[in-house]
DNA sequence: AGGGAATTCTAGCACTGCTAGACAATCGAG
DNA sequence: CTCGATTGTCTAGCAGTGCTAGAATTCCCT
């Protein structure tokens, strides 16, 4: 019975390690660089064991941005929380979320970009993807102004960071005028 | 001499119709089924004559993208002039901007989601890149309010159109109200 | 009509994601 | 402690990708 514990806790940590070197090697050297070729000669093992783990690539994909996602959750609701008074929590809230696209370009991508084979906006959306969105909602619900729906106030300024994000990291935007675009985004969105 | 120039507008023929195939395959079938195989067979040529045109697969790509720019620059500078009042010209403008990336999903790709090879926010933009954003700028700009830089302004407006156009389509976003996140946007962005 | 230049095609390279079937390690029963 | 069976892993290969060298063809001009 141990034996089989054992067998199953490894094979737990061999997934965690697919996952986190995907990543890794993402993170390095881009999405086109991570081929199942080079993930299974970093994990030191053959391909077919990637298979034995996951349907494919893809899936190691939406592996790769549930963890992110959880981990954006966290950072948006820390910044939140470190903040006194709806407006500059908004704006740190802001902060957070594009400093965490900057920062994990290619775990941004898996979640939004890629194809990751993840469900939105269905019931059956994985957990850490409907928490992320929650997190947003926690502090921009408030924000919302006089009969408009909090979560679809959520999503129309979740949208205007998107694009902020992903525009300026394929260089549609200048980076430098950042901070401007935050505040001139929370002044005129959030309603305090 | 009159040879040599039937050679060339037959040759600018043929370079059309690489583009306008790799647009139409893409629009039919997404742009992973625009291989260089299919799409030299569908011209009727073999696959080295597409390097005898273009650098390679992202130079079409820039191609479809700088058609699909002067055509939304069009599309967006219509709607704009047959809309009254500076609130209504903002929100034809969107409403534009959106019904353009709905109905031309593969072209809107080539523009702001793949690789054309294009570069953005430079002086050696190409012009419908930097027109598409001017079309933007005139509708935009006087909407901007006291004090906030036009160019400034319609970064963000655009991000936040870009963000809705792109979480919509790739289904992160429920698809119902987005009139209601257009009108929204427009609310609190634009100061008339 | 035939030499020369321009054009186009055939065939191939190195790579991709993925998988069937051969092989090796491990486990439980006697 | 040994042996058969099960589990796990790897080797080798398929069909596809973008791209290109060099052969073959077509076309123009003298």
């Amino acid at each position: 019975m141990s034996v089989h514990q054992r067998k199953e806790r490894e094979r737990a940590d061999r997934e965690r390690l697919i996952v986190a070197t995907a990543r890794e090697l993402a993170e390095q050297q881009g999405w086109d660089a991570v081929t199942t070729r080079r993930l299974a000669e970093r994990i030191e093992y053959s391909q077919p064991v990637l298979y034995s783990h996951f349907r494919g690539k893809r899936e190691i994909i939406g592996a790769v941005a549930l963890e992110g996602a959880a981990e954006m959750a966290a950072a948006v609701r820390t910044a939140a929380s470190a903040a006194d008074g709806p407006r500059s929590r908004v704006a740190a809230l802001a902060r957070a979320y594009l400093d965490f696209a900057q920062r994990n370009p290619a775990v941004y991508d898996a979640m939004f970009q890629l194809d990751g084979g993840l469900a939105f906006a269905h019931e059956d959306t994985p957990e850490p993807l409907k928490d992320a969105f929650a997190a947003l909602l926690e502090s921009l619900g408030g924000v919302a102004g006089d009969g408009v729906h909090p979560g679809l106030f959520t999503e129309v300024f979740w949208a205007a960071l998107h694009g902020l994000a992903t525009l300026t990291r394929a260089g549609r935007l200048p980076p430098e005028h950042t901070e401007w675009r935050v505040e001139l985004l929370v002044d005129r969105l959030a309603i305090v």
